[in-house]
DNA sequence: CAACGTAATTTTGAATTCATAATTAAGTCA
DNA sequence: TGACTTAATTATGAATTCAAAATTACGTTG
């Protein structure tokens, strides 16, 4: 699909869409908050009707909850919303392992090499926010490469509505090990276009994500008895 | 999660929503026609306001296109997208298989067995409509089986809009006749508790249910070799 | 002074309005 | 007649307005 030609107008709403997106991701709108619809209108320069298509949106994601006269509010990540996810992930990206294995060029294949080591590298260095980003950038090749556009749409919606729990500040070492471990087997299994064996890697590696936001979700709760901000 | 005390306060756009669906799903919006918003919005006695926040979730949905300052049109199932979305279901559905198996009671198990005998009855009496509607809900009863509320909502989501497809109107005697065989190995596997070889049959089931779509597009766009409405 | 009830204020949901873009219709000229 | 312009009409996107609901602030009473 070359979309290099057309001219790509974006629409109010879903360039709101995509902001709101960014403040959720960055914290900037905090889990179980309240939208702050007029501010936002103000902030964005916008009235509050695109504003509101795009909130409608977002909950139809799941990004927000909206209560009927109430406002929207940015949802929690629950346990049982991590418990939920992951298998339909892992499910979802064993399937993108698979279709990349049958699809991937060479090419492609040398990109997510140089993003493994970039990642590696980052590993090394403790850098936790470049890891985080190199690492998305390699699930996303992978993706890329299952040539399935249904299936990258469902996986980074559901990519999403995770990345609102910022565990990523929250790695044990022990994790953060394994986790590269497993990387280096996800790319040895696409280099080797095994597709089942990848597939299963990447349900390994996604049941061991979710185990660990679960892990990190506890600990966030002990430390705050109170449910209430 | 008990909601039977829950007051459900259904906001207008959501209502839209499922109106909107059912008009899509009944063809009384047809793909690749635009959508008649000032019409709608005379119908269901609201303004466009309300309205338009529904297509801008059902956008979202991929049931409608929005075209920048040309408005929105129902889209068309294609062959790309089948090709797309079935291997995403069918992960989906080998996923819920695999969860229904460990979770699923003994009275579901009877439930399920019910609708299939139903199924089979309108398998006998040739009567289509009947059958898909039992289909369906064998399908969503597995779904249920396997407790995930957003394993759900992803498997509905892609399997309303193949269903746009109302390729219902046309199966094969020979697929019809396999389909009811490969329901009776999924009832086998489901009453047996064996979640890989569910997940393995499910996954077969929409393979075929794919090639049998797929084929009956090529038919329909032989038929009418103008693309154009 | 704590609990309740009432009034003022704010927020929300949805209709309306208005500027702009797209489409259709009409007119012009080769 | 047919292609191209230009004007009229319609539809769209977004701001504004308005009624209703929720929240807050205040006062009253036991």
């Amino acid at each position: 699909m070359d979309t290099s030609q057309t001219i790509v107008r974006k629409s109010l709403h879903h360039e709101l869409v995509d902001r709101l997106q960014t403040l959720i991701l960055n914290s900037e709108l905090k889990p179980g908050t309240k939208v702050p619809e007029k501010l936002l209108c103000d902030q964005f320069g916008v009235s509050r009707t695109p504003l509101r298509e795009a909130l409608k949106v977002m909950a139809s994601y799941g990004l927000v909850r909206l209560e009927p006269n109430r406002g929207a509010w940015v949802t929690q990540v629950t346990e049982e919303e991590v418990e939920e996810v992951f298998p339909v992930l892992g499910a979802l990206e064993a399937l993108s392992g698979q279709l990349a294995c049958a699809r991937i060029i060479d090419a492609e294949i040398e990109e997510v090499r140089t993003l493994h080591a970039q990642m590696v590298q980052s590993y090394e260095n403790r850098d936790l926010d470049a890891y985080f980003i190199v690492n998305q950038q390699i699930h996303r090749a992978i993706l890329m490469a299952a040539r399935n556009g249904t299936l990258t749409t469902s996986c980074e919606a559901l990519s999403l509505r995770m990345q609102r729990a910022r565990y990523l500040a929250n790695m044990s070492e022990s994790r953060w090990s394994d986790a590269v471990q497993e990387h280096e087997k996800i790319l040895h299994h696409l280099a080797a276009r095994d597709g089942a064996k990848l597939a299963e890697t990447l349900l390994h590696h996604m049941d061991a994500k979710r185990a660990s936001v679960i892990k990190w979700l506890r600990s966030q709760r002990d430390d705050s008895p109170s449910g209430l901000a």
